[in-house]
DNA sequence: CGGTCCATTGAAAGTGGTCAATACGGGTGG
DNA sequence: CCACCCGTATTGACCACTTTCAATGGACCG
C-alpha cells in the first residue's frame, strides 16, 4: 500500500514545473523558504484527493498526472468544473472547506504546502500573491470558455472541442510542428469526458463513433487518437480554426 | 446626447461600494491614490461597455446596475458567462484585449481607472492586489458553480436557479428575516436569461409560466416576481435548500 | 393608429437521454 | 491455458425534453 508517499524532498530548481506553477517567479531565497514546507504526495487513479466539504489542511500544485474538480447534486448528477494539469494549483488560500470534489484522473503527484505556513508566506512575498492572481485570473478564463461549451455546444461540438483541447495541448508540449497529424492518449474514460461536457457517456461514445465514421479522427483500442487535420477538428469543435493556436 | 458622462469625482468614503470592490481594503492613504486617478462613466441599458477583442485601457468597477459578460460564436451563438452586480470587477490587470463583450444590462454607473495607473499603483499596494485575488476567486468559484447549472439542470431547475440566486441577493440587500415572500424585479429581458441559462427565450417563457401555474412564484406583469418560499424554490433548483443563505 | 419591442403560446421536429443488450480487454484463479 | 469476471465501451430502440418555426398579445411611444 504505497498510496500516500511521501517523497524526498527534491531540489525545486530541477521541477518540471518550476516555470509555470505558482511559485514561477520566486527568486533564489523564496524558493528556499518554499522548500522548506512542501512535501510530495502521490495518489493512485481514481482516488480521491480531497472530498467536498472537508477540512482543507494543504494546498499545493499537480506536479505529473491529472486531477479533476467536480460537483454532485444530491441526486447523483455530476459535472466537472475543472481539469487540473501539471503545474494547476488546488486549494483556495483564506478559505477552510473545499467546494468541490478532486479526484486524480490518472496517477497523480502533488506538491503540497500547509494551508497556514502557505498563507504566512504568501502574504510576505508578493511574487507568490501575483503569480496566483495571474493563475486564478486564466482558470477564469477557461471557466467561461467551457460556459460557452456547456451552454451552447452540441454534442458533437462539445466533443470536438474536448479532442481538440487535448490534441493542441499535447502538439505544443510535444514542440511538433504546426501542421501534420497529431496523435494522442486519451487521459479520460469515457464517463469522464461525459461528466466534463454535461452529456451521458453512451452519447460520448457515439459521437466520438461519428467523428470515426467521418475520418475527423482516428482510433486505435478505445484512447488512441489520430487527429489528422487539426483544422478540420475545430471547424467541428465550432472554433475559428484561425484562432491563436498555442493555448 | 449623455451616454458617455464624466461625473465629479466624489469621495470614496461615501460610495456605496466603498466595503465590497476592489478597493474595500484600502486606507485613507490608498484611497486617496485611487480617487486621484478615478473617473466615472455612464451606460445606458444595451449599451456595449467593451467590444470582445477590444484594446482595454482601463479597469473598474460596477457602482450601480447590471452589466453582463457575454461569448458569441461566428454562427452568432451566444452565451453570457458573467453577471456583474454593484462592486463587480472589470477588466483583467496585465492584459490588454478584452476576451468578451461587456453589455449594459440595467443602466449602468461605472468607477473607472485608466489601466496602466491602475497596475501601477497594485504593484504597489498589496491590499489591492489581495482584494482582486479574493474577488477573483470568488467569481471563479460562482463560475463553476454555474458550470453545474449549464451542464446538469433541467430547463425547469435552471430557471429555478436563476430566480433563487436573485431573490436571495435581493433578500441579503434588503435586510429581510430569513422567512417571509421575496418580491424583486427581474433585472433581465426573457432573452437575456436564456443566454445566461443556456436555453431559448420561449423555453424561458414557458418554464416561468410553468413555475408560475405551480405557485412556486407569482407574478405581477412580466418582471415584477413574488417568491413565497424560498425553500420551495430552491427544491426546484435542485439544491440544498438547507444551504447557507446568504450567497 | 401603426410600429416596435418584449413576451406568450402552439404544433412539429430533432437532439440527446434512458434502458437494455452486447462486445471488448485485462486480470485472476481453477 | 482457458474460463470467468469485471470494468469499460459500443450500439440499438424508444422516448422526453428542448428547440424551431410561427402566430398572437400586450405595453409603450411617436
Amino acid at each position: 500500500m504505497t498510496l500516500n508517499t511521501l517523497v524526498d524532498h527534491s531540489n525545486c530548481e530541477d521541477c518540471p514545473i518550476r516555470h509555470r506553477a505558482v511559485c514561477a517567479r520566486c527568486d533564489a531565497d523564496e524558493l528556499v523558504a518554499l522548500e522548506e514546507i512542501k512535501y510530495y504526495r502521490s495518489f493512485e487513479a481514481g482516488q480521491t484527493i480531497i472530498w467536498s466539504g472537508d477540512q482543507m489542511n494543504f494546498v499545493g500544485s499537480v506536479v505529473s498526472g491529472i486531477a479533476s474538480l467536480t460537483q454532485t447534486m444530491e441526486d447523483g448528477r455530476t459535472q466537472m468544473v475543472g481539469l487540473l494539469l501539471p503545474s494547476d494549483f488546488v486549494g483556495r488560500p483564506g478559505r477552510d472547506s473545499a467546494p468541490y470534489d478532486v479526484q486524480a484522473t490518472t496517477d497523480v503527484v502533488m506538491c503540497c504546502f500547509r494551508k497556514k505556513p502557505f498563507e504566512d508566506l504568501m502574504g510576505r512575498t508578493p511574487h507568490i500573491a501575483h503569480r496566483l492572481l495571474q493563475m486564478t485570473l486564466d482558470e477564469l478564463d477557461a471557466a467561461r470558455e467551457w460556459m460557452l461549451v456547456l451552454g451552447r455546444k452540441t454534442a458533437r461540438e462539445k466533443i470536438a472541442s474536448l479532442l481538440s483541447i487535448i490534441a493542441r495541448r499535447d502538439a505544443s508540449a510535444s514542440q511538433k510542428g504546426s501542421s501534420g497529424p497529431i496523435v494522442f492518449d486519451l487521459p479520460l474514460t469515457r464517463e469522464a469526458m461525459a461528466d466534463y461536457l454535461g452529456l451521458t457517456l453512451e452519447t460520448v461514445s457515439r459521437q466520438i463513433s461519428a467523428l470515426k465514421k467521418d475520418e475527423v479522427i482516428l482510433l486505435q483500442g478505445k484512447r488512441h487518437v489520430t487527429v489528422p487535420d487539426i483544422g478540420r477538428l475545430m471547424e467541428e469543435a465550432g472554433d475559428d480554426s484561425d484562432g491563436g493556436f498555442l493555448v
